[in-house]
DNA sequence: AGTTTGACCCGGACGC
DNA sequence: TGCGTCCGGGTCAAAC
């Protein structure tokens, strides 16, 4: 499931391979992923890729195709047109060909004049410099819910979702369960220090290769969960077993006693 | 208004 | 083997 390392490293790839690149006429198989009018992007070029949360942004001309992977959604940029079993798009590009899919058909792929409507209520990129201890402090004193689920929230923190979330508190070794508002002032330290860290340690590493959602993010490296889908394993720490529970529907992984 | 729950969707895992 | 059932996961709408 892609979130910020990984969406952030096949930006910067699909960027470095289709910018500047014209787009040919799309191939709609499977039209409920699709929002907006494919017919307006044959022959726009494209001027950049970019991300905005866990949107995947292709900029043209006054005209944008958004993309949001959700769980299982994939985007590779092949050299045939034909399609794969589970592809629902595929987009002509100067003789290479996206194939954007999703077995389970949750993705989307939206072609909108702005992408205002799919961003403003986003939170900060957490790795962008506007994201201060001092706003994850107040975030997290106006919030009732427990700490998984602020850390997914996107309109407080854009990116995280339930993988990263498990491992950014149990480098915190803060529960999972805990109020937002309990988190004392070396807590709420270190998670946002954990944030920062462990998100830069997956893009250095080049993402979280559980599923091979993407041609455009290399194999040869990847970062490992230590707690996330782990269950009955060894705290790599204490060597407690990882318990399982469920948070907000979201199955959540943590190590019991490093995590009070 | 903030927070929680259900729907969306279907491959894969599991049970009989 | 084969069929049926259930689960998961991000987001949004509906419910609380």
């Amino acid at each position: 499931m892609p979130e910020l390392p990984e969406l952030e490293i096949l930006v910067g790839n699909l960027r470095s391979r289709i910018k500047d690149k014209n787009l040919g006429k799309p191939i709609i198989v499977n039209p409920r992923v699709v929002g907006g009018d494919p017919n307006l992007l044959e022959n726009k070029t494209i001027k950049d890729v970019t991300r905005r949360g866990k949107w995947v942004l292709i900029l043209l001309d006054e005209l944008y195709i958004a993309f949001h992977l959700r769980l299982n959604g994939y985007i590779f940029l092949l050299d045939y047109e034909e399609p794969d079993s589970y592809d629902c798009v595929i987009l002509p590009i100067d003789g290479e060909y996206i194939h954007f899919g999703d077995p389970r058909r949750l993705a989307q792929m939206k072609i909108t004049k702005g992408i205002n409507s799919l961003t403003e209520e986003l939170g900060l990129d957490p790795l962008s410099q506007e994201f201060t201890l001092e706003y994850l402090n107040k975030s997290l004193k106006k919030k009732r819910s427990n700490i998984k689920t602020f850390l997914m929230d996107q309109d407080i923190i854009s990116g995280i979702g339930n993988t990263y979330a498990d491992e950014i508190l149990f480098s915190a070794k803060i529960n999972p369960t805990r109020p937002c508002q309990s988190l004392d002032e070396e807590e709420i330290k270190l998670l946002y220090k954990s944030i920062k860290d462990i998100l830069e340690e997956a893009l250095r590493l080049g993402g979280t290769s559980t599923e091979e959602f993407t041609n455009l993010i290399s194999r040869e490296k990847s970062f490992e969960p230590r707690v996330h889908r782990r269950e009955g394993e060894a705290c790599p720490i204490c060597d407690t077993p990882i318990v399982m529970i469920k948070i907000g529907g979201r199955g959540t992984y943590y190590c019991p006693k490093c995590q009070k």
